[in-house]
DNA sequence: CTCGCGTGTGTAAGCGCTTCCACTGCCCGG
DNA sequence: CCGGGCAGTGGAAGCGCTTACACACGCGAG
């Protein structure tokens, strides 16, 4: 981009460059014949401020950072809409990191935050000394999808109660021999097989211990393979995918959903509504987790204090085919 | 992010910022002594610097951006996915620019045009003269999903073939009565769509009008309500996502898939593989089109000269159960 | 006829960095 | 014993902008 400068401006109008910077931002008084010159010269040039020179003379980036660990699976690409929604509409551009497995992350985050006025981090994708170095440089932060950190805000959607509800409406179809699907040390599901248990065990049902998998189609097939023979009543999933992926394995197996076991997801994906059977799900208000998050960070670069609270969406539990026979009533549009 | 300054550092390690530049960036000569001074002074200040300065001096911003229309569904976040990995490993950060319908495009892609080395744009997303003026203003461009504009690189994937292939298959199951869903002045979507219909021409078939509606389930259940009626053998989809919607639409007036009428989509998203009929499409390289367009615009910004020139990139016909019923040999794992 | 003030404009000081150029020692070959 | 060269370092310009401050001018009030 070789673009004119603001001198090349001044010099074509006949006027200095603090005189383009006001006419062109509206500060200060400048007469109209002057904004008229101006106005030309700017057209003629067809220029158009660097955000570099205007960033390092303002002291901020008019930009926002998000960290997220993968953006495959519909996930991440459903947050990180509702992200850009908002910064966009706030004026902010937004700088996406994916951290992956790669090395050198620290660094990478540390350059990202030099680059933007606030940063967005999806749940464990940081270590916690990084997150405390950066908020202790007072970068404004939001956590997304977990707790709050110290000097931060962050938002997540709900977990237990749902969990709860999903976990008695199963017990209501009769299943009794269950079985988690998805490792359980990160926040969110955690928090979901706690509740889980919680339940289980109030009911006098036996708490399975969760098999670990990715959270992809591929893991939810390879934990349903060492699952299924184990004839379980009911696959809990630590997200759709998982429960995608089980609902394959079960086809493998020759295992009818949900007549010989019953499969229930979590985030209610696109695929979810689609699938024979349709799965049984708890809907994530995906873009509102990104939106909320862009509202909050915007809040902190004003200058609010962080609270270090974090906000909790509700969720809807979505009862499809796949947990069970329903009476075609209580059943949803598929 | 109140930030130490590389002044802070040399004042520190009691030195010029001449020689912290130096020692940090590994240009130019610097002694042991100093070195080990200067980091340690570093470290100390936890400095890193700021992103601002290097590229306001270095004249180049180590960061590139993409435009596209909107994030949702499944396509656009695999493309992102590619380019992202690529870019970071070129050790440039992404920006995002999703257009929506949002009023004042063209102002926000000029701005968001000074905060990159290069831009990657979607499809038909801007207008041509704001490509021509950008192209025109010496910013690298890559376009994807669509043919080269003047001064750019392109990188889509085959189109016609691939259409061709598809349509020669479902005759093959004795389809004759087609319908096409998916608007077609797009690129990408009117290629197949004259290919489809060169290749019924040969057949003697009847060529349909696409029925336009929007690229989503909701655009493709409202097609497929319009379409259904009329007793067609088969409906080509322009994506996936359409496709879901018109077997949604088929369920609702009691047809059977593929039993009395076939359809068939395109990308391969997740869903296909997991809807009942799983779906008969074309699978796109998302990803990789994502990839090939990060290293083009590379290029281009190391200082190679525009070409003009579209990459296509194969695609796969993936053969699944919507379009007929076929022999269990000739049926791909669902 | 002044003084004071508001309007309109220019000058110049940063913002945080890279890098060209100049300079100081010191070592080595002649 | 001397000059050339080089390792090591600092000074300062410049990247493109915003804005505090200074200044000039014209006007109405005293």
């Amino acid at each position: 981009m070789s673009d004119s400068t603001i001198y090349e401006v001044a010099r074509l109008a006949g006027v200095s460059i603090a005189t383009v910077s006001r006419a062109l931002r509206g500060t200060g008084p400048v007469s109209a014949a002057t904004r008229e010159k101006v106005r030309r010269a700017v057209e003629e040039l067809r220029f158009t401020p660097s955000r570099l020179g205007v960033s390092l003379a303002e002291g901020r980036h008019a930009a926002n950072g998000i960290v997220f660990p993968d953006l495959s699976g519909p996930y991440f690409g459903e947050v990180l809409l509702g992200y850009e929604e908002v910064a966009a509409d706030l004026g902010r551009s937004v700088l996406i990191l994916s951290t992956r497995d790669r090395a050198g992350v620290p660094e990478t985050v540390k350059d990202l935050a030099t680059r933007v006025d606030g940063l967005v981090v999806f749940g464990r994708t940081l270590p916690d000394e990084l997150l405390t170095e950066l908020a202790d440089s007072g970068l404004p932060m939001v956590m997304l999808a977990r707790e709050a950190h110290p000097g931060t805000e962050a938002v997540r959607s709900e977990n237990a109660d749902s969990a709860e509800a999903l976990a008695v409406h199963l017990i209501a179809h009769g299943h009794r021999a269950f079985a988690l699907a998805g490792g359980h040390d990160e926040g969110d599901v955690s928090r979901r097989w706690t509740a889980v248990a919680r339940t289980l065990g109030h009911h006098g049902i036996d708490v399975p211990r969760p098999v670990e998998c990715p959270y992809t189609v591929e893991g939810g097939y390879e934990a349903g393979l060492r699952i299924l023979p184990g004839r379980k009543d009911v696959v809990m999933c630590a997200d759709d995918q998982v429960a995608l992926g089980v609902i394959l394995a079960a086809e493998e197996l020759g295992l009818r959903v949900p007549e010989d076991v019953a499969v229930t997801g979590w985030d209610d994906i696109m695929a979810a509504r689609h699938s024979r059977p349709a799965l049984t799900t708890v809907r994530q208000p995906l873009r509102e987790l990104g939106a909320t998050a862009a509202r909050l960070l915007d809040e902190l670069i004003a200058g609010a204090e962080p609270t270090n609270t974090t906000r909790v969406l509700a969720t809807d539990l979505v009862i499809r085919s796949s947990c069970g026979v329903h009476p075609p009533a209580q059943q949803e549009e598929p």
